[in-house]
DNA sequence: TGACTAATATTGTAAGACAATTTTACAATA
DNA sequence: TATTGTAAAATTGTCTTACAATATTAGTCA
């Protein structure tokens, strides 16, 4: 047999890395990402890199235009809010699915995570809280019986990340958060697939509610910011 | 003459052309892609090529397994059937979002395609009925507000083409095919999300379980399976 | 026949090169 | 000064070549 173990491909680690950096907000929406720049810092070869941010670029969190190259995807509130639309629909109906095949040591695992996340929002770790708020939904997710709607909240989460974690932040929302959890988990375990979606679906609301103030917020502009491109100048190079 | 609008990178060409050739089913599903090949049939570099992959790898048409390379995705019915659960689920929300958003010349051109589709359905044409059924669909996908929901069922779409192609073929479920779409029109027309979304949910459905039936049939087995390895021996040259 | 080893094919990755294009810097002009 | 046009620099798109790592096939031997 194969030992295999040959660990991941230099390109997978070239995603993983360039997907936490993104995720993790140590790039800014919209900063362009040089290619030459990430070979270095990566040390890995150009190519490499140009295979990894297709992948990236397929994921929607990097946009590639022709000749001036790849930068990190900048979001407004309206795609953010057709994000948040697709992302009920789908949640919702994982969560109805996954009401019917739910295990005990899920349900617990579930209740732990929520525990956890409570504790994150008392001690004020904002970071914990996604990570929580994931392991919570992961659970849902991975068990709910189809991969490709779990594939497609994977890639949803991904792309407003940057919003999840800027409402988290805010003790207000993140108490608010853990009561809707509640309410979710309780739905799973009367193992009521519809009040489980109808939780979930509200969970969602609420928190595209809570994303959408942070919009129109000081510390918002950095993000929203940078719509500018050239005046007004335009063709007039056909030489 | 450059004519401008020259933005047709060779790469955004071999995707296209890879994927017409998957969807069009020149390629077998299981196939493998062999680089060397591509290159020399497209007249292209590895690198182009291998981007182009990515690409395609990402929308789940091509996989890549490390070391054995790119291969056309194989489909089973248990991932056929995650798929239609969430076309049903989406779909049938772009319909409920287009119900009231539509246009009197949206929905004459609804109605053309649907003749359109009636009349390769009698005349037996098989590319016209999958043509014309992408051109009533596409019209709801465009104007229901939501490109990322369009999106995913534009991926989705993609993924089970070869078994629409292959139900579609049946004169019986073309027909079928033609009344629920009627519906769908008559829906819209109403302005009734509800009933518009419960159109499209029947519809999905049906295909379902017209796309389920070929799965156990005749016919069938060549596309299932497919682990012959082609004796082809093309390179054996210049070292 | 069956297992083991060598030969071959293919992929993963790197490095270098060059044309096409955008971006920037700078000079010229009103 | 502000604006416009041009040249230089930077960056991307693509190709070529190269080689190590791995998988596949062929061949050998018992």
């Amino acid at each position: 047999m194969q030992v295999s173990h040959v660990a991941a491909p230099v390109r997978t680690q070239i995603i993983s890395n360039l997907r936490n950096a993104i995720l993790q907000g140590h790039f800014q929406p919209g900063q362009k990402l040089v290619e030459a720049d990430l070979c270095e810092r990566l040390g890995v070869s150009r190519p490499s890199v140009r295979e990894a941010l297709r992948q990236l670029e397929a994921e929607k969190l990097v946009v590639i235009t022709p000749f001036r190259g790849p930068a990190v995807a900048k979001i407004g509130w309206d795609e953010a809010s057709e994000i948040y639309e697709a992302r009920s629909l789908l949640e919702g109906h994982a969560a109805y699915l996954y009401a019917r095949r739910s295990t005990a040591e899920e349900l617990a695992g579930m209740k732990a995570a929520l525990a956890r996340f409570r504790e994150a929002v008392l001690r004020g770790d904002v970071g914990a809280r996604l990570t929580h708020t994931s392991e919570f939904y992961s659970i849902i997710l991975e068990n709910c019986g189809n991969a490709v709607i779990r594939e497609f909240l994977g890639v949803l989460h991904a792309r407003i990340n940057f919003l999840r974690a800027r409402s988290m932040s805010r003790v207000g929302r993140a108490k608010e958060s853990a009561a809707e959890m509640k309410r979710i988990l309780d739905a799973l375990r009367a193992r009521s697939p519809d009040k489980a979606r109808q939780a979930c679906v509200d969970h969602v609301k609420r928190a595209c509610e809570a994303a959408k103030a942070t919009f129109s917020q000081p510390g918002a502009k950095a993000l929203a910011a940078a719509p500018r491109r050239k005046p007004t100048r335009k063709a007039t190079r056909k030489r």
